[in-house]
This record gives C-alpha cells, structure tokens and sequence, in this order.
DNA sequence: CTGAAAGCGCTTACAG
DNA sequence: CTGAAAGCGCTTACAG
C-alpha cells in the first residue's frame, strides 16, 4: 500500500504547521492573512504530491459528511432510476454525494436504513417514504436534520415535500375518457394507503361522479408479482364486463394490465381504453402507443433539490419554513384512449 | 440537537471502561473473556439507550468503510439499474452499502469519483469502465484495494471482471437471422473501441463472414443524442437498400432504430428484420415484439458480488487470484425477426 | 477478566 | 501572519 500522506506529513515536509495548510486547502487563506507566497507554495506542493484530505477524519471533525442519503422504492424502476440521476448530478454540483438504496416499500427495510445512514452522519435525507416510518423521520427532523420528502409525504409531519398533482392529473384523465365518450370508466391501482395514491383515486372519483357515474375500482395488493397482479386485472375485467375503460395508477400496473387485455383478446382502444398514471419511455412504442399522465421529473429533481440546498445551507434551519411543493402534471395524449366510434374506429375497420 | 451518547458517555454511566463496551459491541467478549453478566448488562443498557456507535469514527480507526463504490455508465439505464439493485441488496447481506454514481461514460467524470471514493476510503469498487481510466485503476489495485469490472474490462488489467459472452451472443443473432432468410444483415454499433462493443461486432463480422459475405457496418458516435442517432440510422439505412436485417449492439440503439425504421415506413419483420444486443423489460410489448440478446442480469450481479467478496474477506487478498467471469447470453426469439417469405408473411398479407 | 492511553487525520479555538 | 494543542468517537496493543 502507498503510503498516504497526511496533512502532518505535508507539514513536516514544509516545515509549516498542519494549521495554515488545513486553512489554505480549506480556502480561507485570506480570511486568515496567511502570505501569497506560502499559500502559492503550499498549493503546489499539495498538487505536486497528490494529497487528498481524508474525509472520513473531517467528518468525524466537522460533524458533516457531504453525503446525502437517497431513499426510493426501487432504483430499478424508470420513475425512480430517472429522478435519482438528475438528483445525483445537482447533488454533485452542490458538493454532495448519494448514498443511496432501495426501500422496496417496506417498513423495517425504511427503519434500518435511516438508521445506517444516521450511523454514517449523512447531512440530509431524500426519501420517497415507505408506510409506516413517520417516527423515524419525526426524529430526523427533531434532530434538525434536513428531510425532503417526495412522490409522497404525511400531511402530519412538517418536512419540505415535493409531490406532484396526483389528484389532478387522474381528474384530466378521467375527464380525457369522457370526452372521448368512454362510459364505464374504471380505476386500477395500488391497495395502499399512501397519499398519492389515495389522491390519484380521488381525482378518478370525483370526474366520475360529477357524471354521475359510479367509480368501479380495483385495488391490487403491491406486493404482487408482475404474473399475479396480471392474474388481478384479468379478473377485474372479466368480473365487470360493461368496463371500457382503464386508468392505471401506475406505470407498472399498467403494464400488468396491457398483457391481461391482451389475453382477454380486447382491442385497444376499441374495446377498450388504456390511460397509465406515471409516463415511460417506451410507452410511444408500444402498440398502440399508451396514452398516460406524465410526471414532470426535471422539475421534481429541481425542487428536492433546491429545498434540500436551503436546508443544508441555513444551518440551523427552520422548522417553520417547509414548504410543500405541488407540481403539475401532463397529460401524454398517445393512441390508447381515443375517440370510439368515430374517425379512428372507421379507419380501424376500413 | 440530541445530544449523542459516544461509548464513553456509556462507560461512564456504567462505570465500566470504554474499551470493555467496545469489545462487547464488536462480537469479541467470548475472545476478550468479558463476564457474561456484564456483557449482558452492556448489551441490555446500549439497547435501551438506543446508542449507535458512530460509523465515521470507526471507519477512521479502523480504514475500512464498509461502503463499496459503484460506477455505472447511467443509473437511469435499464440495464445499469437492474444490476444495481441487485449489487446492492446482495452488499446489504454481506454489510455494505453502496456509494453510487453514474459516469455517464465520461473519463473526466469517472476519474473524478474515483478520487471522491478514495477520499471516503471505500472497501471496494465495483466498476463498469469508461474508456480511459485504466491509470486509475491499476492505481487502484496496486494499493490493494479491490476492484470488480463488470460489463466490460480493460484485459491488460489484472483485476477481477465479469461480463457476457458478447461475440457468441451477437454470432447466434446473427445466424438466426441467417437462419430466416435475410441476406443483407447490417449492424449498427457504437463508435466507442471499448472491449464489450469489438467483441459483439466481431461476433457479427465471424458469421457474416463465415456465410462469405460482406459486413455491414455503421458506427454511431456514443455522444449522440436519440434524435441525432435517429437520424444517423435512417441515413445509414437510405444509403443502403439492400439491408434487409439489423443487429443493434445496444438497447437503446435498437430503440432509435425502430424509430428510424418507422419514419421509413418499412415493415418489421418483413421488409427488415431487429435483434437487440441486450434486452428491454417492454420488448416483449412493442409491435411487433423485439427479438433480443439477453444478458444475465442475476447471474452477473451474483458473480460481481461473490468476486468481490472473496477480495473483501481475504484482508490482503492475492493479486494472482482475480478471475475473469464470462457468462452466456441468451437469444429471446420473439417477432421482429422471424422467417420471411413464408407462413409469417403469408399470415401478414392475408 | 478489565482498563488507561495512544492514535486514526483532520479542524479550530486560542495564544502569540 | 503562524503554530501548538485539544478533541471528534472510536479501536486495540499493552499492561496488569
């Protein structure tokens, strides 16, 4: 192993104290009056040498660890992967690293890992929180550690949160089937109590019954396999016939979807019409292309971390300075929910 | 502020030394022959404390981190994120988190992590290389650190690696297509000389070649945007009529591709026939599907994990050791590259 | 069986 | 303008 040179061995070598290099490799070289020359001297031999302050010593010192931990659900999920890479790359700007990690929705999973991090002093939290941790992150910010929350939160806990309008965004596009004369529209989401979800329910429920209609509505367990929750929908459908109509409250569900329609023999947008809450980069290439409610990722990104900056750069930060951000969602109109009996059906059949 | 109990504070309330809670916590009491009783009587107070022993602090006594490093070319890439979360629960059994980043296949960048990581001295680095970092990396392992390739590798290295077997994988793509009749196989590959692309468009070249005929061949510079590679492709295409069949060395390539091919309105799979080089979750959705070349997600996944374990756990582990792990592909037959003139057709045009 | 003390590599309050 | 020294919270060689 090369041996690594600490900044006493620099000293040594400079014959100046450990103080004035912590200070110029620290940049406060002038606020100190330590001379040009030595400055100029110490950089060069610094850079000469290669030296890197070990980190884990400053930390251990500072109390800060320029390491920023990330919580998601599954990095491998295109929602997730997309917002943890823009995130990354603002962090990094910032000066910050990710740790990051999967929580698979799971409680105890969620609970272990705030504690790693907390073992690891990681100067602040991104999480996309699973049920059933709202203690734990009450203690976070008791401790005066800055929490972001985003895709969800709890209303209850006074953290800066940055969600998107679910509710909205499922109002559009119930309203989309609507005026697209679709009739029984129907709702396939998650049987879990997150905000987001709830939320996504109570947009599809209040266009549909502002028609008067009723919400036909199936909840699928979330921790069904991809094979199982096809199985669900299948079912679903088969058990209510007059449905010509789908909003899927997530990508993957709609995913799920797609393949139980398509072993029911329905045609798309016909019989059927398809609309998936949360984009995906291959839904234009799908067949037909789905029609769905795109989140704004950017501008998520953008905000987590802008909150997150005004947090870690306040210091002792603001209990009463959250702030919850809303964003817009888009509706991405594709060729699975389209006008039925019309221009398009007419071409179908030609 | 909670104020933080160190592993004095404790030893101070129980009047007992630090070094003796220490070697209680650290699974070495039975070694240290500490009483039983007290051991008992430490262990029941730290748990009703809630103390946590300080990570930072540790990792700086002790050099190790138990953080591994891990670059991917983009986290937000199927590929990547698949075998990142599978990297990462594996490491969370073994009692490592990952520090992650993407290089976004960026020399510059990835030198620069690698410098980040060190600083932060993680145990180990499990890499898919971007061109031009070999320095790096043999500084790298000849400070003994360990460090895992995957994907792709540099072979004057000696370092442990695990990729797939990308000329066989692109040599059976290439005479299944062989095998159905298309004649003018083209391939469309990046323009990077990274070990994993000569390998595949080798593959291709061999049973091309073997068939004595020509190779087709174009080179798309990695920096493109999809547009640009879009347009890349269709010109590729244009300027040669008689391609009748398309290898694309990349998932994202093959998905340009489709959409260079639409604009030109040809026919999948009968005026021209698709193989991906590395399967999408939503191939299996497009219209028509996308036959593909699978890698083994969990396979290497296991392998990066089990090579670096075996590095991790040697202490000073043997440089004579490292292997290189090369794992078969596997051809997903699905519709966009079937036989043509013959019953498909046939059942097309009628 | 248990503890006092050194030391990992930094930063910073204090002194001059 | 510059430096000696304490201390962040652990672990471990050494002593008893």
């Amino acid at each position: 192993m090369k041996k690594k040179n600490s900044i006493h061995d620099i000293a040594r070598h400079l014959n100046i104290s450990a103080t004035t290099i912590s200070f110029v490799l620290n940049g406060r070289a002038a606020e100190k009056r330590i001379g040009k020359d030595l400055e100029k001297k110490i950089l060069q031999y610094v850079k000469k040498v290669g030296y890197q302050p070990n980190m884990v010593a400053r930390s251990l010192r500072t109390g800060k660890s320029k390491i920023l931990g990330m919580m998601v659900e599954y990095i491998s999920d295109p929602f997730f992967s997309s917002i943890t890479r823009l995130i990354e790359e603002k962090a990094y700007h910032l000066g910050y690293k990710l740790l990051y990690s999967s929580t698979e929705n799971d409680t105890q999973k969620s609970k272990e890992l705030i504690r790693v991090y907390r073992e690891r002093q990681v100067d602040g939290y991104i999480i996309a929180p699973a049920p059933g941790i709202e203690k734990d992150i009450k203690a976070l910010i008791d401790d005066n550690i800055p929490v972001v929350l985003f895709d969800r939160f709890f209303p209850k806990l006074l953290t800066s949160n940055v969600v998107i309008d679910n509710r909205g965004g499922c109002y559009d596009a119930t309203k989309y089937f609507i005026q697209n004369d679709y009739r029984n529209i129907a709702m396939v989401t998650l049987d879990a109590d997150q905000i987001q979800m709830k939320d996504r329910l109570n947009g599809y429920i209040k266009a549909v019954e502002e028609k008067n209609r009723k919400p036909i509505i199936a909840k699928i367990p979330f921790t069904l396999s991809n094979e199982e929750r096809v199985v669900k929908i299948l079912e679903f459908i088969k058990a209510n016939r007059a449905v010509d109509a789908i909003l899927f409250s997530t990508n993957y569900l709609a995913i799920s979807g797609l393949k139980a329609i398509e072993l029911l023999q329905l045609r798309i947008p016909d019989d059927i019409g398809i609309i998936s809450f949360d984009d995906n980069t291959h839904f234009a290439l799908f067949s037909p292309s789905v029609t769905s409610v795109a989140q704004p990722i950017e501008d998520i990104a953008n905000e987590v971390i802008r909150l997150l900056g005004k947090c870690l750069s306040e210091g002792n930060y603001k209990k009463d300075q959250q702030e919850t951000v809303v964003l817009p969602t888009k509706l991405m109109i594709r060729n699975s929910a389209v006008a039925v009996n019309n221009e398009h059906t007419v071409k179908v059949l030609a």
